[in-house]
DNA sequence: TCAGATAGTTGCATGATGCATGCATCATAC
DNA sequence: GTATGATGCATGCATCATGCAACTATCTGA
């Protein structure tokens, strides 16, 4: 699976990927919760947003209500280039799984959304049975 | 997927597993094929084989038929190393999914399977519909 | 024998990452 | 109100995986 996703890389790094899909969600809008929800380094998201912000696809401007932290959202554009990378992975899927079973894509489809649910849920279980 | 693996990796970086796995497998046993492989430049899997060979997981001698060529094998390490590695990741698994009824997991394993087999098959195929 | 292909390595640059640190701001205790 | 610690973000620095280009040694075929 990796090398078949790292031949097919977009114009987008994965990880700023990540960020837009959250920022379209509205999921997070602190640079802090992205770095937590990536289980990246807070100094690593800083840099992503700042390349995604320098490329115009986010934009970020002072918190109110908070001094210390911004306001993240995205721009037109980010909007546009987030459409365009679902477009593209689409296409992937549907190029790939072209002679599957209609059946069976949708099996898959299912279980892998629930295997996402199990992964999220499993996050801050660091490896097994610890935490005392 | 991608943070939950990341904040679950273990002592070999991933590339370096899907080395061990196909020399186990010997499916290939020349570095060249072992970077068409897993998709990456051959200088890449120079450096990951030396990095391997230092670690004493991997050992190469030349190949007599072919002075330019070695003979890849794992070594005793390398072979627990991967052991060790499977072992890792079954509990990761059985721990991730313990709540999962057997059926689902079952399917899932399937289907997964297959995708893999699908996405072998799709990989020269470079984004879509190309090659005139 | 000689030209071109091939196997593998190394030099160099790039890009993502983490850690330590710094700065500004907030929250709280006194 | 002020001092102390926590928090949000950015920057300096080192590390590591990676790709490209160039190189050496060897093989293959005319």
């Amino acid at each position: 699976m990796s090398r078949f996703l790292r031949e097919r890389e977009g114009d987008l790094a994965p990880t700023d990927v990540a960020v837009l899909v959250r920022l379209a969600g509205q999921q997070c809008t602190r640079s802090r919760d992205l770095a937590r929800a990536e289980g990246l380094d807070p100094s690593t998201m800083s840099r992503r947003l700042a390349s995604l912000a320098e490329r115009g696809l986010v934009d970020r401007h002072p918190d109110p209500a908070d001094r210390r932290a911004q306001v993240l959202g995205l721009t037109q554009a980010g909007r546009e280039a987030l459409t365009q990378e679902r477009a593209r992975r689409v296409d992937l899927v549907t190029d790939t799984l072209a002679d599957w079973p209609e059946a069976e894509k949708e099996q898959l489809a299912d279980l892998l959304g629930r295997l996402a649910d199990s992964l999220e849920s499993a996050r801050g279980t660091p490896t097994s049975g610890q935490s005392p």
